[in-house]
DNA sequence: GTGCGTGCAAAGACTTTGCACGTAC
DNA sequence: GTACGTGCAAAGTCTTTGCACGCAC
């Protein structure tokens, strides 16, 4: 049931759409560090801008190859510290872990990334199952519990 | 939204149950190892019983500590290859890979394990939502996909 | 000059693998 | 003696950390 090679999302064409994410999370991120007594440095507005230009999940390795794609030079240390610090700013979560890798996500103003897992070729695939929210507040409520986040992870094939 | 150290599930003190279990189990294994050309050593039969004694999922190291426990002498490496012909046998599934470990559970022919995850106590809760079967359908014959299995995982605290 | 940031290399954690030795048929 | 199994230690992978150097205020 373990996955192999999975393949992350590719990154965003559309621009347009991208762009007008961008500002807002980039104000975010600044007031988040500002906070914290953090500085918005150039190479955390790259990692940022790069995190923000992926579709679908992504991982470490593909944000530091497109980063450097751009012509910057950021460590790996470096991206992984920023990979953490936009965690905490609640613009990426973790959205899925494999033997492998973790795999990250934008989700900032959304809800949770609910996945296809595609055993064959080990495509991701983002979907959307609202009646999640309410089914794990189900399963909670008998345990006395207060949901707080979920992870649905569907392992499917084509049909050959 | 990550995960602390999560606690496996207690081990079973109901014997009863466990053993109706072991035999049809041990012979799983067995059919399974001979078909490949593979013995069933009493390393291996050490481990399917430890195994089969973990009423909820488990780590590596729990399991190692078990055997151990009861005298007998297997080692990481061992242990960690029983694990996989375990899994290959269908008698166990990895359930839940965190950033520290692996979490296995056995879960022959049973559903697979839907799972709550207590960010505060780091509790494991198996839960059962078999509308996650018509769900995980829906999903992905939009995609035009077979689903092979699925994974919930509810991230939950406790009403403080 | 104090504090935060970065890169590099080393360290860490879990898991896997190489290798020599054992054992069964 | 051929094939599989085991333990030990070493290697591997992703990720984190220590440390020295840089930069900004």
């Amino acid at each position: 049931m373990a996955t192999g090679k999975l393949q992350p999302a590719s990154q965003s064409d559309d621009l347009a759409e991208t762009l007008e994410i961008i500002e807002p999370l980039c104000a975010v991120f600044r007031r988040k560090l500002k906070a914290e007594g953090l500085k918005y440095t150039p190479e955390r507005a790259q990692v940022l801008h790069t995190v923000l230009s992926f579709e679908g999940p992504f991982v470490a390795e593909q944000a530091l190859e497109h980063v450097r794609n751009a012509g910057f030079r950021v460590s790996k240390a470096t991206l992984y510290r920023t990979l953490r610090l936009l965690m905490d700013a609640g613009i990426i979560q973790r959205v899925l872990v494999t033997e492998e890798q973790s795999y990250f996500q934008v989700t900032y103003g959304k809800t949770p990334a609910d996945l296809i897992i595609r055993l064959d070729t080990g495509e991701l695939i983002v979907v959307d199952a609202p009646e999640l929210i309410a089914l794990r507040e189900r399963l909670c409520k008998q345990h006395g519990l207060i949901a707080k986040g979920h992870r649905l992870h569907v392992f499917a094939e084509g049909k050959q």
